[in-house]
DNA sequence: CCAATAAAATACTTTTTTGTCTTTTATTAT
DNA sequence: ATAATAAAAGACAAAAAAGTATTTTATTGG
């Protein structure tokens, strides 16, 4: 469905909205254990959804990756846009560039359908739910 | 969603399935060509097919793949499952492998709906039905 | 039998994705 | 100021996916 650099960044960006409340940083160190994540990886991940925008860091002692109250608005949808490109939402299911409505290929209808729901629900959830979900016993990101 | 690999091996089956009326056999290069892909690519994803029992083939002059009637039943997340495996059909959508009901990830109950809705939409849409489709103007497979 | 044909098997190459490591830059607290 | 800290940048390595080419095997029609 998703890329793996794209699983681990919106597992990543959730636990820091799980975790910086009230503008608090989280370090690599400690996300790459929060959800079970190779270190180096998951840094140069969080490096490119800094530089889109998408999360806020801060260097030196102290410092971090965290989320505003704006970036808390971001939806899961924004993450997989970022990363893995907006195929999923809307390239055709059979990887058939000119598919269309006037050219569709022979599943195109069936798919569009699926598409939209997912377009829906990513679209729909956004990090501050997670922010405020917190304390409750869901949303497990690690073993 | 599907790999590059599963969406040929679709497209594929999809063109057999619209070319082998009453058992008559398609080539490799008569595929590669209708459906837009790699010649010796497809060759070899045709074959894992037919070694996996999904399709028929025969070597020699007159040879090539085709579908029999009972083949002709094969649905689309057959052949994604003998692709890809069933990571789309059961997997977490963030990767997390202990992921379950009692255990769920934070979009895990989102998720699932989706998963089911492509499940019971891949696991309805059969071969046979592209093969009396063929007529139509309907299903375009290149451009 | 033999030449032609087409899939099967297999080896190989390229590209992309995933993952790691090192160096640089910014920031803080002492 | 400076030592410590943490992200940024970029180079490098490994693994997987995608794609190509060559050889072998089965089958047919002359």
């Amino acid at each position: 469905m998703f890329s793996k650099t794209c699983e681990y960044g919106i597992r990543a960006m959730i636990y820091i909205a799980q975790q910086s409340k009230n503008d608090i940083k989280v370090g690599v160190k400690d996300i790459a254990a929060g959800i079970d994540s190779p270190e180096y990886f998951i840094a140069k991940i969080l490096q490119e959804l800094t530089r889109k925008g998408l999360l806020l860091s801060f260097k030196g002692p102290t410092g971090g990756f965290y989320l505003d109250k704006k970036a808390l608005q971001c939806s899961i949808a924004d993450i997989v846009r970022a990363i893995d490109g907006d195929k999923i939402f809307s390239g055709c299911g059979l990887g058939l560039d000119y598919c269309s409505e006037s050219k569709p290929c022979p599943i195109h209808h069936e798919f569009k359908k699926i598409r939209e729901e997912m377009s829906d629900m990513l679209n729909n959830t956004r990090l501050d739910e997670f922010h405020e979900k917190l304390a409750k016993d869901i949303g497990f990101l690690k073993r």
